[in-house]
DNA sequence: GTAAGTATAAACAGACCAGTCTGTCTGTCA
DNA sequence: TGACAGACAGACTGGTCTGTTTATACTTAC
């Protein structure tokens, strides 16, 4: 019988907490759920993360680095910028689904901490930003491919409207109908759709 | 000296609820605070309401009579088709800034209470079905003066993933920049930006 | 081999929560 | 006048929560 490591029971605890935090909700979720669930001592739990808020801040970090790390890899293995469109929202119909339509976890936590400290909103800043640079660079290809020249900032914008609006249409009604509407919208709006 | 009403103790009830929900979120609101602020005492409350749930429920069907019947109020006021897609964008975006960016009720709701109840899930339903209600109408009406036939079915699919779309992004931004840009691809989407 | 660091287990503190209960006071209606 | 409804006040229960503390075991680096 072995102790575990340190990161090991960092790692079980930012797993546990992921998971339980997204389809439970931050307020929903106890510390002695996450620390029994991944079998991790009250102790050793604040050997690692000074509050629970602190590790809702790891939660979020940890979130925003794996789904673009996931995202980014997604859309590498396609080369065409319409294939790419596609794969992005292909990736979050998929995501969606699995969730049990749960959504976005930075929405949610948004939603649910109306007094975030500034630490949590920036966290969420960099998330919708990241989302927003991967939008761009789609545009930006497009727009190389076709030459669509100055209209690519405000395309840009329409992307991220219509994207965002799919997804929490989508969420809402609890399909992904309005996501695959969305995609159909976004391709007539970058021309990809008669090409 | 005396007492309140049975209907002005329920209101009072359900006005600071509203209030103290929608800023602080179900969760972070307990009875206590509610009926402190509403000067009710507590086996009052339980004489009105079986349980928080309860008036959680009272409180989203109050809020979505109240918002449609302001909406529509307000819509009344203009005459052409063209004046109500603007009024519209003009209310959510009020409704946004006043609220400190604090969205919607209904989505706000979705997102912190993920085993809603059914009775929840169900009132928060009806509100988007009024919602999309109200958007089926206006595209019925630009659809009647201009003759978009058969399209019509697609645009109001279009209007609310822009309409949803615009509200969250800029609900998540902190500004109502692209709830202003989801209105002009309304309006473009519409051909009502060239008229 | 020992000291430092981190793990485990479990009790504990103190705040807060939803909801119940006992009892009193006031107004209305028959 | 008396019965009833519903207001008021507030103590109380049983439970949950975050976070602390104490005591003991294991691992690793020096």
């Amino acid at each position: 019988m072995s102790t575990a490591t340190k990161t090991d029971v960092r790692e079980k605890l930012l797993e546990t907490a992921a998971r339980l935090f997204y389809s439970q909700g931050y307020k929903d979720t106890g510390i002695n759920q996450i620390i029994d669930e991944a079998s991790v001592c009250k102790a050793s739990f604040y050997n690692h993360f000074k509050t629970k808020e602190d590790l809702l801040i790891a939660y979020l970090e940890r979130s925003h680095d794996q789904s673009m790390a996931a995202l980014r890899q997604r859309l590498s293995q396609v080369s065409s910028p319409r294939e790419q469109l596609r794969e992005l929202f292909r990736c979050q119909a998929e995501k969606l689904e699995k969730s049990g339509f749960r959504g976005c976890p930075f929405m949610n936590t948004l939603a649910e901490v109306p007094g975030a400290e500034d630490k949590v909103r920036q966290v969420i800043g960099w998330h919708m930003s990241g989302q927003r640079q991967i939008l761009e660079e789609i545009v930006s290809r497009v727009s190389r491919e076709r030459g669509l020249g100055a209209q690519s900032s405000r395309l840009a914008d329409d992307l991220e409207v219509v994207m965002t609006g799919g997804l929490m249409a989508a969420r809402a009604q609890g399909n992904v109908a309005m996501l695959r509407h969305a995609q159909s919208m976004a391709e007539r709006m970058l021309g990809l759709d008669e090409s």
